[in-house]
RNA sequence: GUCUCCGUAGCUCAGCUGGUAGAGCAGCUGACUCUUAAUCAGCGGGUCACAGGUUCGAAUCCUGUCGGGGACACCA
């Protein structure tokens, strides 16, 4: 076996321990018939309640052993499950079997490992020194470990050896998720924050829906795809960048209101905000417009920071940000106005790319005037919003999919919340004269022809759904990713996803 | 993509201006029947990311490659 040499003494040890225990009749890997009555923190957490009920009681756990301190012919073993950790009692005089001593000597005290995975029984009780245990009557082992854990210690919450690398932690996430808490904690709380917003969206009726990922044309965003090829076709086909033109196909066919968590694919670079797939809720209400969403994302952001945190408070990084309803709304070109001390809405081109000289913003040759109030915006407001604002109203160059304003030329009804120095979310009005979005589509193809990779393609389908008539509808998109990043205050967006793209590794 | 920092034992890290690799934890052997970063005594463990180069001699200096972090660019 070639893969011999390469392994670590601790790993041939561990290979030799798995064969002794075959040798004795222990199967390292029996199937999982071992019934679990118990969660460690449900014991400890119902012994401090109710310590006359648990005190004694027989319960069953099952976990990894992530710490062990022997001490002859008594021990102590921490054991991890998915709930928490709690103490295992193993004393050698109870773990006898007919008078053999070897299941504690021998199979304990030096076939087992930390990291392998036990199931015990036994009564729990509190040691002399106060901490809730099991004292142990049975043992098994449930799954043995042929690779050594990282051990991380700990003492009065303070942690040793702390693995921090974070390459380790995301390209073995298995690992970070054992011995890293703090890693289960986000990832916790990205599933509370998902569901809380699933059960604010259908207690409003809305329907959860699903739409492809492999789209023969890609549209809805403005970002380069990831191109595949279908073979009994022989057709490109696209990931999505955004599921946007299905919903609101579902909207053309009669749906009051979709929703989708969508892993959306966008070819672009790779920092600590974005990652290659990430995922973003999109969601399309009938007979409503940009305002109307205002309210109802304002409602659910604060619903769902209530509901994660008790508070509609957040603590992230060294800002506290509030989610109280109401939340400041501002036109874009008033934000601009306000930073500048410049009525934006009354220069012409020239005039935008001066003050743009002006207060040191770089702007690209061919920026259209969409574009570079997008960029004055960006580096000049932006950073300075922390706490949750609606900026609305933006150019229509920048909207391709958005109504025109009805009373402010060259604007659509679009708005999105800007939140610590980012956008949290992005919706409007959504356009649904096909004769507009036609036009709209055209010069999106126009500035592909120019060179733009990230400009829109013609939609045909999308337009004759248009055309048999889409009711006014509001729609939003929020990025999930950065929204747990936020709310779980967790620092890259490799955090908030088990398994974020990384480049191969090296063999 | 550019710049910059980093890559040493299973983990955390030390190793200065070049002299042939070290600690704590983990592991192994032994002691110990209420410990908790258990303790005590002893022991092993390394392709110093990889490939070249300079040198009598490279973990250390130089170049390149790979991987990661940060900043910028691009981008929602």
């Amino acid at each position: 076996m070639h893969e011999q040499e390469a392994l670590s003494e601790q790993e041939r040890l561990r290979r030799e321990a798995r064969q002794q225990l075959e040798a004795m009749g222990v199967d390292p890997y029996p199937p999982g018939d071992f019934e679990v009555t118990h969660w460690s923190a449900d014991i400890v957490s119902g012994f401090e309640a109710n310590e006359q009920a648990f005190a004694g009681m027989t319960v069953a756990v099952a976990g990894r052993i992530m710490a062990r301190r022997i001490m002859g012919g008594a021990s102590f073993c921490t054991l991890q499950d998915a709930k928490g950790r709690i103490q295992i009692y193993l004393k050698r005089d109870d773990l006898m079997q007919d008078g053999n001593a070897s299941l504690y000597e021998v199979v304990w005290k030096k076939l087992l490992d930390l990291g392998d995975i036990i199931g015990v029984s036994g009564e729990v009780f509190r040691t002399r020194t106060g901490e809730i245990s099991i004292h142990a009557r049975t043992l098994k082992l449930l799954s043995k470990a042929l690779r050594p854990l990282p051990v991380v210690k700990e003492k009065e919450g303070q942690l040793y050896d702390e693995v921090t690398d974070p390459e380790f932690r995301y390209r073995q996430r298995y690992v970070d998720l054992i011995i890293n808490p703090e890693s289960r904690r986000v990832f916790l709380q990205r599933s509370q924050i998902v569901q809380s917003m699933r059960s604010f969206l259908l207690q409003r009726g809305y329907l959860e829906v699903e739409t492809p990922i492999l789209q023969p044309i890609y549209g809805g965003a403005l970002a380069r795809p990831f191109v595949t090829h279908h073979h009994a076709l022989d057709m490109k086909l696209y990931l999505r960048i955004a599921n946007e033109l299905y919903l609101k196909r579902l909207i053309v066919g009669g749906l009051n209101g979709v929703f989708e968590f969508a892993k959306d694919f966008r070819n672009e670079g790779m920092d600590r905000y974005h990652n290659p797939e990430f995922t973003m809720l999109e969601l399309y209400v009938a007979f409503k417009d940009y305002v109307w969403m205002m309210d109802l994302v304002e409602e659910m952001l604060e619903q769902v920071v209530m509901e994660l945190h008790g508070s509609t408070q957040v603590t992230v990084g060294s800002q506290r940000i509030d989610f109280r309803r109401p939340w400041p709304r501002l036109p874009l070109l008033d934000a601009l106005a306000q930073r500048t001390g410049r009525q934006i809405a009354d220069m012409d081109d020239a005039a935008l790319r001066a003050t743009a000289r002006e207060f040191g913003v770089s702007l690209d040759e061919t920026a259209g005037r969409g574009k570079i109030i997008d960029e004055l915006f960006s580096t000049l407001c932006e950073p300075h919003l922390i706490q949750p604002t609606f900026i609305t109203d933006y150019p229509v160059e920048m909207s391709p999919l958005a109504r025109r304003h009805r009373s402010r030329p060259g604007l659509v009804e679009r708005f999105e919340v800007i939140c610590n120095g980012k956008e949290l979310c992005n919706a409007f009005t959504e356009l649904n004269d096909p004769l507009d979005q036609r036009r709209r589509f055209e010069e999106q193809l126009e500035l592909g022809r120019r060179g733009d990779p990230e400009a829109m393609q013609l939609d045909e389908d999308f337009l004759r759904a248009l055309e048999y008539g889409m009711p006014p509808t509001a729609g939003v998109g929020i990025g999930i990713d950065r929204l747990v990043m936020l709310l779980a205050n967790a620092p890259a967006i490799q955090d908030v996803i088990f398994f974020p793209h990384l480049r191969p590794e090296k063999h």
